[in-house]
DNA sequence: AGCTAATTGTGTATTGCCTACACGATTGGT
DNA sequence: ACCAATCGTGTAGGCAATACACAATTAGCT
């Protein structure tokens, strides 16, 4: 039904399959020698491939040998690498913990959500690097929404910011810890330590940033800001902190005064 | 220097080099036919590409042919794809506005801001499907920074605290923004309208959403916060601005009361 | 003016990736 | 026991990034 440039391209995938794929649906008997692959399987592979040398290391070819499989046999379980991928992000996000007793407050509870998304991203921080193709929709991606959610109901949002809040702070989560991430990854390829990534960074902010360009950068450069901090970690959880309980007095704020 | 499984990677590129492609340096004269391209035109090309048909449209080839030149001339200007995508990460940011009047309220100068960000991104969306390779180090990138910056500052935050917010915000303006985008293009290619790809998206919850696995969730499809709502857009800028509000009024109780 | 050496655009070739297709082997239902 | 669907596989096509060598070009020095 699309085309570009003269060219078919492959039919968007039937969302009755995506879904099937996503849920894992049973099948009734058929004629035909038995898998001796299941999706799980290769989905599995996949992620240790992914967690361990990042989602660029993911092929067909790869994830087949790893199995002992040919590249082909896989298409015989999945549809396409897109597919597989998505698959794969559903799965890495494991099941959030259980509810918990309701003796925390919705605050600690929305802190605890938050730390588990920010885990979870670096157990698996190939999972920030795949595009997003659409609104979630697989089984673990529901059960992290519904967690983040409950709190925020307990915390007395109605119906209709429940969903602005969750999607905001999961954002912020989301990139932050991509950030993160990717900092740290560079760091690792190059075989730099911290303090000089930080250093290195420091000296371009100033050698480009100028005061007449960038006022107030250059105000925070000079006020050493970027200067390296010695702390083994690069810190972004705490900014990430900081945001979370900016956004939590303002839902309580919120809540109690009714104004928008 | 590093060794994946025996292969050789390429170097980690010169950082020098890096920030001479993104800041633009001044070549002395040298001997040699003089270049016929220039580096603004390839990433000028390869934008208009991936604004017109994505970022998976852009390609050496493709960029090369529409310049009417070969897929090779281009290496002569930029040292690779990865290198070229980084540049025009950075030329697609354009310039923030400028910074303005003092007269309104930082609270109206970073809603401003949040807007702008959130504009430059539906212009670009493939912008954010790129994924980050580090911090931000290009003019433009830090502009917005800049930026963004400004209002924090006049609203009374320390400096340490600026980083953070400015971050989170922005994570959580690009998160959502990617999360438009895709849901926008992945109903332009399937040919649905919004209201076919809300009704779908209700009837998955509707099917998959037990009250016993998601309980909050079920409780909001029954509720219908899911239900098609028959406004032309989706609406997650809505959401975004509710969160924006919600981290302001954070922030300016944290700066009154100075608690943590 | 001539020589040198660097630099440009190009052609060729390598490697790796996704996946369409056809073929023989396998197996449930009738 | 047969039929038809399904499995794993081999082959092959198309595209992408990029290393390398070669001829043409040109600034600066003699």
């Amino acid at each position: 039904m699309v085309v570009k440039h003269g060219e078919w391209r492959t039919m968007p995938a039937d969302p009755r399959k995506r879904l099937e794929l996503l849920w894992g649906s049973s099948t009734p008997k058929r004629p035909g020698p038995r898998p001796k692959l299941t999706v799980d399987q290769i989905v599995a592979t996949a992620i240790g491939i992914a967690d361990a040398e990042g989602i660029e290391a993911v092929s067909m070819q790869r994830v087949a040998t790893e199995l002992g499989y040919t590249t082909m046999s896989l298409y015989r379980y999945v549809p396409s690498k897109e597919q597989l991928v998505e698959v794969m992000l559903d799965r890495a996000g494991e099941a959030p913990p259980p509810p918990g007793d309701d003796e925390q407050s919705w605050r600690s509870e929305l802190e605890n959500w938050v730390d588990g998304v920010w885990a979870m991203y670096l157990r698996h921080p190939w999972v920030l690097q795949v595009p997003i193709t659409g609104a979630p929709s697989g089984p673990n991606q529901l059960a992290w929404f519904d967690a983040g959610l409950r709190p925020l109901v307990r915390a007395g949002l109605r119906d209709g910011d429940l969903m602005a809040t969750i999607l905001f702070l999961l954002g912020a989560v989301q990139q932050l810890a991509q950030l993160s991430v990717s900092m740290s990854t560079a760091r690792t390829e190059a075989g730099v330590t911290m303090a000089e990534t930080q250093a290195g960074y420091n000296a371009i902010l100033q050698e480009f940033v100028s005061a007449e360009r960038f006022p107030t950068l250059a105000k925070l450069t000079s006020a050493g800001v970027f200067a390296p901090t010695g702390l083994p970690d690069e810190g972004l959880d705490i900014d990430l902190k900081f945001g979370v309980q900016r956004v939590l007095d303002g839902i309580e704020s919120y809540v109690q005064t009714g104004t928008s």
